[in-house]
DNA sequence: TATTGTTATACTCTATAACTATA
DNA sequence: TATAGTTATAGAGTATAACAATA
């Protein structure tokens, strides 16, 4: 008798564990994810509307002057696109928006003329100290009221569960 | 160029991301904040992707399907709104891009007329759960290998980072 | 007067792809 | 041939505000 004989709910009647152990497994996941989604989500709508509020800018504008501000130096633009996980045509965008604002500046390479660096102005630069300032105040009424131990104990979770997201996110790249 | 085609040893060599950025000079509250988000967007940007590419729907349009199905009896469009955290005005798009394509309709009230009640039809019942069916199995890839009292540290820790995030953005509402 | 939903508008971000100019 | 960046296009989400119908 080959198992494909076997009727459906004779296969499985006396297996409810299996089916539902995996039903309420992936139930608990789907509940982790929304609840994780629901807390990025809450405190990154706040962010965008405080950025855009206070200080008239979006968050990705944020994140690449943030780039920039950690590697004083300058950065290539398809760096850029490689850190913030967008297409070259998106970072020609922004900085489009920020060069014109003031807040950096392309310099093309004697070497590579096919290429350009950039890198934040003085202006930039000032300007990028005290948004970083303010984001990390309204972070400060998100976070610090939690407990210690749960900070530390989100801090290692969130650590394992993004190195098993790179792994996945690579997997069928 | 897509992201797909940047290959992942140069993506991920030794290019900082968003979090490991800041690893140096900000400890703490900025750093658990990174490490969410990136766990977040990593994972969000992978549904989003192949709600894309294997539905052709989009994650706001997934997230209205799933509220109706969670509620057979119907849903206003405002509870929607604030369910969703977004405008009136936007879930009326949304609504009009489901109703097209027959997985939702309005149903008008006799006894208030200036609201009508969503509910998915049979198609979009049936739509909605393949779909959901195949995003639980995304998640798990993600999730799985997960340790289980990792899974519920960070239930309860983002339980309590949820409520925190409630209590700080309706204070300035 | 307040609420429900609609409409209109403008802006940002995103993906895709064709293009240039270099290398 | 491959790479760096640009341009063009199209689509989606969002915020805002003015609006109509109804409560």
């Amino acid at each position: 008798m080959k198992i494909q004989d076997i009727p459906t709910d004779k296969l499985f009647a006396d297996t409810p564990d299996l089916e539902s152990r995996l039903a309420a497994q992936e139930q608990g996941e789907m509940r982790l994810w929304l609840r994780l989604l629901s807390c990025a989500t809450l405190i990154e709508n706040e962010i965008r509307s405080r950025l855009r509020r206070e200080f008239k800018t979006t968050l990705p504008r944020f994140e690449l002057m943030a780039q920039l501000h950690e590697c004083p130096e300058g950065m290539r633009m398809t760096e850029l696109s490689r850190r913030m996980l967008v297409t070259n045509g998106n970072i020609t965008g922004i900085t489009d928006q920020l060069e014109k604002e003031g807040m950096l500046e392309r310099h093309r390479q004697a070497h590579d003329r096919r290429s350009s660096v950039l890198r934040l102005t003085p202006q930039g630069k000032k300007q990028y100290q005290i948004m970083a300032a303010a984001y990390r105040e309204w972070l400060s009424a998100f976070f610090a009221p939690l407990s210690a131990p749960n900070k530390e104990g989100l801090l290692d979770s969130l650590g394992e569960l993004k190195l098993l997201a790179h792994i996945q996110t690579h997997n069928n790249a």
